[in-house]
DNA sequence: CGTTGTTAGTTACAAAATCAACTGTTAACA
DNA sequence: TGTTAACAGTTGATTTTGTAACTAACAACG
């Protein structure tokens, strides 16, 4: 096996799709991190949130995938910078329902536009087929079902 | 913004391709980690050694854009379970050269085949063509130049 | 030589992710 | 009702990662 083995890492799905997607995650991370100090999961709770409206942290966990304990750490950081506000649901007092502020509406917007300005950018570099066929391809993936 | 804005996360590219990427790692990863114990980082390693054969650290970096440190503590780890061994240079005593064992080997190749079962399983699920345009894209993404 | 800079790799400390156990609440049903 | 199970969300302990500073070795050049 020492030289010249036949398998290739370079077309090993899982790992390709690791690296693209790290490559492609790093600039717009650096927005996020440098502009409001949030973290992966905050940006992502921050997006269900401008996206969806008023939503529980169970509903953000069906939505992203994301575990749960993540969520909530994500929550009480966004809470705690006043991103958000959480009110107790009325009748099932388990609930918490999670709303932006107006400041983190701000945030939502802003990143929004760079987020948008970013895919550009990434989609200019291919044809309008080709990336339809990729985006095709990788919800088949995510979703998952084989 | 509340309800129904327009930007989609299932079509924000970075936030896909992390999707993607976690569900197809995540069957593979079951088995490298069930069956060895080992980390991601661990069977980059492990792969990089069984596919190129002897090489130092810096050039599995230099390859895997992996951070030296994940890869000392990957190699430290593979080393303390014998899968590899560390040689030091005679010329330039700063380099030290790693190489699979016996055991590393049999690792590898049986991780291999799961790969390759694995990856085809994947691809099984797409024409051809469509593989092609995916995994060309891919590599334009991971190897990020915009 | 000897000083300064560079390189390969490691270690220490802080930040973050993961997993399990926990609190408080509602539901089910004997 | 009372007891048990299920659920939403949180907290704590452990593991893993990331960032910086470090050690040891070589190189360049006065």
């Amino acid at each position: 096996m020492s030289i010249a083995d036949d398998f290739d890492l370079q077309n090993f799905l899982p790992y390709l799709l690791n690296q693209a997607a790290e490559v492609s995650s790093l600039q717009f991370q650096q927005v996020y991190k440098d502009r409001y100090g949030m973290l992966r999961t905050e940006w992502r709770v921050l997006f269900h949130l401008g996206i969806y409206g008023k939503m529980t942290a169970k509903q953000i966990g069906e939505r992203s995938k994301m575990h749960k304990t993540k969520i909530s750490r994500a929550v009480a950081k966004l809470a705690e910078r006043r991103f958000l506000t959480r009110h107790r649901d009325g009748a099932d007092r388990r609930l918490e329902y999670l709303e932006l502020t107006e400041a983190g509406r701000r945030a939502y917007r802003d990143l929004r536009e760079v987020a948008k300005t970013h895919d550009s950018a990434l989609a200019a570099r291919f044809s309008e087929a080709d990336m339809a066929t990729f985006k095709r391809m990788l919800r088949a993936l995510a979703s998952g079902a084989a």
